[in-house]
DNA sequence: GGCTTCTGTTCTCATAATGTTCTCATTATA
DNA sequence: TATAATGAGAACATTATGAGAACAGAAGCC
C-alpha cells in the first residue's frame, strides 16, 4: 500500500476528509465529499473514496470511513472546581469537589466564533471573546443568537419575536445602540450562544 | 457493545441527553428529546434512545436515562472556529486559525473557580461566571489573581504591588468598590486567572 | 371512583438519503 | 495519439429518517 502517490483530487479528498473528521467528529457523507471538492457526483466522490482505502489511507467499508493515521489528541474536558469565590467582600474560599464540565461546549453541532465590536458588551461579551454555538435554527425569545440577515449579514444579537412571529427583533446589548427589526422571512437563525470563553 | 459507528440522528440525540442531563441533572423526556433534535414523533425519539441504548452509550429502561461510564466521553478539545462575526458579511474563515483549542485551559496546574459577587463586573467577570486559574505563587501587575487574605478569606482582584513591594494593593473592577491595600505578607497569591467561561 | 393528561412503547406507512456500480463524456498529460 | 484523470449522472438496493396512530400504565385532579 501507498506505494503510488495520490493524485490531486485525491490528496484533496483525503485532506477534506481529515479536516472534516476533525471538525464533526463523524465522516462525512459521500455528498459531503463531493461538495468539498468541488464536484457534484456521489459516484465520483465514491471512486477517490475507494482509492484511498486502496491506498492504505483510509478504512472504509459500508460508507463507514475511518482514518488510517494516528488519531488527533484527546483529553478529558473537565477541570476540578474548587468553590465559590466571592468578587465582593473576600469570604472564604469553600474547597468543593465538583468538576467544572466543558464537554457539553464540544458538541458535534458547536462551533466557535470570535466576537468583534462592542454590541454585547452589556451582556458581558467583549471585542475580543469568543463564543460557543451551537447550531439551530431556531431560537427562543431572550436566546442570544448568530443572526443571518438577507443572506449576507450575520450579527450577534438578542432574539426576539414580534407580532406573532412575523416580525424578529434583534437587539444589542449596548445601550448606543438601537434594536433593529426585519420581517421574519429576512433572517435566518445560524445558532444559538450557549457559552462564551476569554482568554487572558 | 463495540459499536458500529452512530447515525448523524444518533449522535446528535446522544449530545442532546448529555448535554441536557449536565444542564437539568435530570433526563429528558421523549417529548423533549424530540423537540430537542428537531422532529415532533416521540416514537421516533424512541428508536433513537433505544439505538444508543443497544450500541451501549446509554441505559435506557421504563424511561429512566443514564449515562454510562463507558461511553466515548474523551473529547478533544477543540472546535472549529468560523470567524469573526461583524457586520458585513457573513462569518467567514480565518486564516491560519481554524480551530479553538481550549486544550491550555486543562492543564495539571489549573483549576476553575465559580465567581460571585459584582466586584470584577468591570473586566467582564460577571456573577455566575467560572475563571480558570492557573495555580501561581506570583503575579504581574494587572494580573487578575486569587488572593489569601490572612490565610483566611480569598478574593478575585486585579494584582499590584506598592511601595517597593511592601504593600500589595487588591484592585476590583467595579467603580462603586475601593481598591484594598494590605501588607504584602498578609496576601498570599493562589493563582492567576487565565481564562473565563460563562454558560448560558 | 372517574376523568384527563402525560409518558413510554410499539407499530405501520411513507419519503429522503446514502452507498454502490455502471456507462458515457471531457480534459489533462506523457 | 494513447492513457490516465476527472466529472456527470442514471439505476438500484439498503438504510435512515419522520409522522402519526394505538395502547397500557402512571399521575394528578375533580
Amino acid at each position: 500500500m501507498r506505494t503510488e502517490a495520490l493524485t490531486r483530487k485525491q490528496q484533496q479528498t483525503l485532506d477534506f476528509i481529515q479536516r472534516y473528521i476533525a471538525r464533526h467528529a463523524t465522516a462525512p457523507k459521500l455528498r459531503e465529499i463531493a461538495e468539498g471538492i468541488g464536484i457534484r457526483s456521489r459516484g465520483v466522490a465514491h471512486r477517490y473514496v475507494q482509492a484511498l482505502s486502496d491506498a492504505g489511507y483510509i478504512a472504509s467499508n459500508d460508507g463507514n470511513i475511518r482514518l488510517l493515521a494516528d488519531n488527533p489528541h484527546r483529553i478529558d474536558a473537565t477541570l476540578p472546581l474548587l468553590g465559590k469565590i466571592a468578587a465582593g467582600k473576600p469570604i472564604e474560599a469553600i474547597p468543593g469537589e465538583d468538576q467544572l464540565d466543558l464537554r457539553d461546549f464540544f458538541g458535534s453541532n458547536n462551533y466557535a466564533v470570535r466576537v468583534q465590536g462592542d454590541s454585547m458588551i452589556e451582556a458581558g461579551i467583549y471585542d475580543g471573546d469568543t463564543v460557543i454555538i451551537e447550531f439551530r435554527e431556531t431560537a427562543e425569545n431572550g436566546d442570544i443568537v448568530i443572526a443571518l440577515i438577507d443572506e449576507c449579514e450575520a450579527t450577534l444579537k438578542y432574539f426576539q419575536r414580534s407580532h406573532k412571529g412575523r416580525y424578529i427583533k434583534l437587539i444589542p446589548a449596548n445601550k448606543d445602540m438601537e434594536p433593529m427589526v426585519y420581517e421574519a422571512e429576512r433572517v435566518r437563525i445560524q445558532g444559538v450562544v450557549i457559552g462564551q470563553i476569554r482568554r487572558y
